[in-house]
DNA sequence: TCTGGGGTCCTAGGACCC
DNA sequence: TCTGGGGTCCTAGGACCC
C-alpha cells in the first residue's frame, strides 16, 4: 500500500463501504455471461430488489414492478433473489475488511463501516491508500465493485460513499466538509427522512450545509435526540461509534403480507393473520427464541395501521398457543367497515429458549408437550416443505399462498382443501387437535 | 417513492410508588 | 382530605433504515 501522504488531519478516519447494486453484482460475479447485461433480482416478489447498472441505465429502479421491467427492457434478465448466496458474498466482504482493521461494523448485507483511526502510521500510507487497497482486494477476490467514502464521522462517510457511485472513492477531510454538504439536499442525509426533511424545509433549510450551519439552540428547540446527533455529525463531531459487535439475535420478529384486492372478510383476515403467526413462529424457533409479547396489526386500504400489543402468560413460539391472541387482538382492532390490504404479526420481547424461567404456576408438562409437538412439526416441514402442517384457521391462506396478487376472489374450491401447491396431500389439523 | 417486507430506536404520557 | 415533588416502568405511536 503506497500513495501520497495526506496533508489533512483526521481526528477519526471512518470508512463507509457500500457495494454497488449488490444482489445483481453477485449474480454477475457468479455468472460471467451476465456481465454487461441488464440484470434484475426480485422475481419471487414481483418487485425489483436490485438492478445492475446496465438495468438502471434503462430507467429501472428499486421497488419497481417486474412486469414494468419487462415492458421497458424486454431483454432484462430477471432472477429470484438468492439471499443465501448473497450472504456468503457478504461474509467474505466483511472478512476482507477485517484484514485492514478489527473495527468493522456489519451495517447491512451490503454495507459496512470501518474505523481506520490510527492505522496510517503502522501501514506507512494515507487512509485513502488503504481505501484503495480494500476496494482492489474486493474486486480481485469477489469480483464485486464497491464505493467507498472516507471522513471523520459516519454520517459524512455515508455522504462520501454515495458521491462517486459506482466504483468510486471519496475522501472528505474535516476542512472540506462544507464543500460537499452544499450539494446534498436535507432528505438525502442518513437519518433524515421525509417528515423531518419537510419540517426543516418549513424553516427554509434545503441543503445539508444549511442544516449544519443552524445554531445549537435552534436544533435543541425543534429537534429530538436522533436529529441532534446527526447535526453534530455533520459538523464533524463523531457521535456514532463504529460498532464491531456482531448482531446475533433479534428483539422482534415480524411477518406481514399484502393482498389484493383489499378485504374486510373476517375469516379471510384471520387466515392471513394465522399464517403470519405461523411464519413468525417458525423463524423464532429456528433461532431458538421465545416471545413474551405479540402485536397483531392491520393496514387499511389507505395505509393506516392499527395494532394491539398483548403480553403472553409465558414465553412461547407455538402457534397453537398463540392463536387465541390473534382472535382476541383482531376483535379489538377490526372495523368491519374498513377494507384492509395487509395483516401482520410481530413477536416481541424475544429471549433465548434456554434462558426461560418457569414459575411455580406454569404448567411445565404442557410446555414440554408443546415443545415436542413443534419439534415434530419442524422436522416434517424440513422434509416435506413449509406449512405441511398448519393451524386450520390459516387454511384459507394456505390453499392459495400466492392468491394475494392476482386473484380477485377469496372463495375456494372444496376439492382443493387438502391439497398443497403441487398436489401433495396436506393435513389441516383442527386447532384443538394439535394440542396433544 | 403512489407505497413490499423486516428491523431498530426514541418520545410522550399515564400508572404507580415513595 | 388536600397538598408537593420526583422517580421508574410501561405502552402506544412515530420515524427512520436497508
Amino acid at each position: 500500500m503506497e500513495g501520497p501522504v495526506s496533508i489533512y488531519s483526521w481526528p477519526r478516519a471512518i470508512l463507509h463501504v457500500d457495494a454497488d447494486a449488490f444482489f445483481a453484482s453477485c449474480e454477475q460475479a457468479l455468472n460471467p455471461h451476465l456481465k454487461g447485461r441488464p440484470v434484475v433480482t426480485g422475481k419471487e416478489r414481483g418487485i425489483v430488489a436490485a438492478a445492475s447498472y446496465e438495468a438502471k441505465k434503462m430507467g429501472i429502479k428499486r421497488g419497481m414492478r417486474i412486469f414494468e421491467v419487462k415492458k421497458i427492457c424486454p431483454d432484462a434478465i430477471i432472477l429470484p433473489s438468492d439471499y443465501e448466496t448473497y450472504s456468503l458474498f457478504s461474509l467474505r466482504l466483511f472478512e476482507i475488511l477485517r484484514r485492514y482493521s478489527p473495527d468493522v461494523e456489519e451495517y447491512s448485507i451490503d454495507e459496512a463501516f470501518v474505523d481506520l483511526t490510527g492505522l496510517r502510521r503502522p501501514n506507512n500510507c494515507s487512509y485513502e491508500s488503504i481505501a484503495m487497497a480494500i476496494q482492489d482486494a474486493i474486486r480481485r477476490e469477489l469480483d464485486i465493485s464497491v464505493s467507498i467514502g472516507l471522513s471523520i464521522t459516519k454520517v459524512i462517510a455515508k455522504i462520501a460513499s454515495r458521491y462517486r457511485k459506482p466504483g468510486g472513492i471519496t475522501a472528505i477531510p474535516g476542512t472540506e466538509i462544507h464543500l460537499y454538504l452544499d450539494k446534498i439536499p436535507v432528505e438525502d442525509i442518513w437519518g433524515i427522512g421525509p417528515n423531518t426533511a419537510a419540517l426543516l424545509r418549513k424553516f427554509g433549510i434545503r441543503t445539508a450545509l444549511e442544516f449544519a450551519r443552524k445554531d445549537e439552540s435552534f436544533v435543541n428547540r425543534h429537534l429530538s435526540k436522533p436529529y441532534r446527533e446527526v447535526w453534530h455529525e455533520l459538523n464533524g463531531r463523531c457521535i456514532f461509534p463504529v460498532n464491531r459487535e456482531k448482531k446475533n439475535t433479534y428483539h422482534t420478529i415480524s411477518k406481514a403480507k399484502t393482498f389484493t384486492p383489499p378485504s374486510n372478510e373476517h375469516d379471510f383476515l384471520i387466515a392471513q393473520l394465522t399464517k403470519n403467526l405461523e411464519n413468525a413462529c417458525i423463524k423464532a424457533r429456528r433461532h431458538g427464541l421465545l416471545a413474551k409479547g405479540i402485536i397483531v396489526f392491520l393496514r387499511t386500504q389507505d395505509f393506516k395501521d392499527t395494532g394491539i400489543e398483548m403480553r403472553l402468560n409465558h414465553p412461547s413460539a407455538y402457534p397453537s398457543e398463540l392463536f387465541e391472541f390473534i382472535i382476541k387482538g383482531f376483535g379489538e382492532i377490526f372495523n368491519p367497515s374498513s377494507l384492509y390490504r395487509q395483516t401482520g404479526v410481530i413477536l416481541t420481547g424475544l429471549i433465548p429458549a434456554e434462558k426461560v424461567q418457569y414459575s411455580l404456576f406454569d404448567d411445565v408438562r404442557r410446555v414440554e408437550k408443546m415443545e415436542r409437538v413443534y419439534d415434530v412439526v419442524d422436522k416434517l416441514s424440513k422434509r416435506f416443505g413449509k406449512h405441511t402442517i398448519f393451524l386450520s384457521p390459516s387454511l384459507l391462506a394456505n390453499i392459495w399462498p400466492q392468491h394475494t396478487g392476482d386473484r380477485g376472489d377469496h372463495s375456494f374450491r372444496k376439492s382443493n382443501l387438502f391439497r398443497g401447491e403441487n398436489g401433495r396431500q396436506r393435513i389441516g389439523l383442527p386447532l384443538l387437535q394439535i394440542r396433544v
